[in-house]
DNA sequence: AATGCGGGGAG
DNA sequence: CTCCCAGCATT
């Protein structure tokens, strides 16, 4: 029966769990950051991360008063921006709605922004011992192996079975321990690349696929659909020391952070300064940058660069550019990855 | 049910 | 290169 892994792996987990900063105590807020930058990111890339973002916004309170661009840099190159303004958003409702403590009650976290099954389950589960599944990828793939079942796992009610199967299952008095513990065998032994390494689990007795040799199979999982490729070109618009950089739109891919300026296509040099003169600027002169590539989970942007100098002018008053030079950019405005092959020509302050 | 949304590590 | 990661919101 499938209840007959709660306690090997919870007491595989005891012995074995690798030390995580959010790990250190008890702290329904600490769980619910570190869940909501690890939704689609490795833990590798989070700890850094979260360590800056709990000293910088230490509690709900903080997080529901932080300003916009301070919360965007505290968040530039984790990806999937939307994660924290969703999270900001929760925590102005956590503080006038919870007196800012986060609600110890699975369907009202479930009911904030940003919070869905999976999170809601794992905040509930590990900071309030509430016995309810918390299942991400690395459960859908262990449990597709224990039970053998191919079902494609991208599918919404295949989610909803295997949580129905689990909360049968959740044991009262760990449940944080035992859906942490499916997590970390999935990190770490029933792994996603490469060969799972059946040897060091503590539940292979249990597992169908192991006994019928058919783990390499599983799970099974729907042919993605390929990314689209699009050309743009990016412009270096230096006025001396500094660099044109601009808003993005509010809404859509790396909303509202800031870019270097760029067009749509491959521009030729002459197109390039015709551009930029119609963005009321005088080009002086231009100058071919190396091409660059940057990959989205679903676009793929394949750039050229030119760096332009441009004349100084006193009214720029209309225009939508921030001119601004690099440490100053640095440190207040959040400028993401995608760029970061042309980022590298803005300029140092002279002297200093 | 399908799609948009980032970035990086591993094989 | 491909795969996929402690997913969620929107349509």
């Amino acid at each position: 029966m499938l209840n007959e892994i709660v306690q090997p792996l919870i007491s595989w987990y005891r012995q074995n769990k690798r030390i995580l900063p959010w790990r250190d105590q008890k702290n329904a807020y600490y769980t619910w950051v570190s869940e909501i930058m690890l939704q689609q990111t490795r833990v590798e890339a989070v700890k850094p991360y979260f360590l800056r973002f709990i000293g910088e916004l230490p509690d709900v309170k903080a997080l529901a008063e932080c300003p916009e661009e301070k919360l965007m840099k505290l968040w530039e190159g984790l990806g999937y921006y939307n994660r924290v303004r969703n999270m900001q958003n929760a925590a102005q409702t956590v503080v006038s709605e919870y007196s800012g403590i986060l609600p110890a009650s699975y369907e009202e976290l479930l009911a904030l922004k940003g919070i869905g099954s999976y999170t809601a389950g794992a905040i509930a589960s590990i900071a309030y011992d509430i016995p309810v599944p918390a299942v991400d990828g690395n459960v859908l793939r262990v449990f597709s192996r224990i039970t053998e079942d191919r079902q494609d796992i991208m599918k919404q009610s295949v989610r909803r079975q295997v949580e129905e199967k689990l909360l049968e299952i959740m044991p009262k008095e760990a449940p944080g321990d035992f859906n942490q513990a499916l997590m970390e065998l999935g990190a770490v032994v029933c792994v996603p690349n490469g060969p799972a390494r059946c040897t060091e689990c503590p539940i292979a007795e249990f597992c169908r696929a192991y006994h019928h040799g058919t783990v390499d199979e599983l799970p099974v999982k729907a042919p993605k659909k390929k990314r689209t490729i699009e050309n743009r070109t990016v412009f270096v618009i230096q006025d001396g020391e500094r660099t044109a950089i601009h808003k993005r739109p509010e809404e859509g891919l790396l909303a509202g952070l800031y870019e270097l300026p760029n067009a749509e296509g491959h521009l030729s040099m002459d197109e390039a300064l015709e551009r930029v003169k119609e963005m009321a600027l005088e080009p002086l002169y231009i100058e071919a940058l190396p091409e660059a590539k940057h990959i989205f989970s679903h676009i793929e942007w394949r750039m050229t660069g030119y760096r332009i100098r441009v004349s100084s002018l006193e009214e720029r008053k209309e225009s939508s550019f921030i001119f601004t030079e690099k440490k100053q950019s640095e440190k207040q405005y959040a400028i993401p990855s995608a760029f970061r092959a042309y980022i590298k020509y803005m300029k140092e302050k002279s002297g200093k």
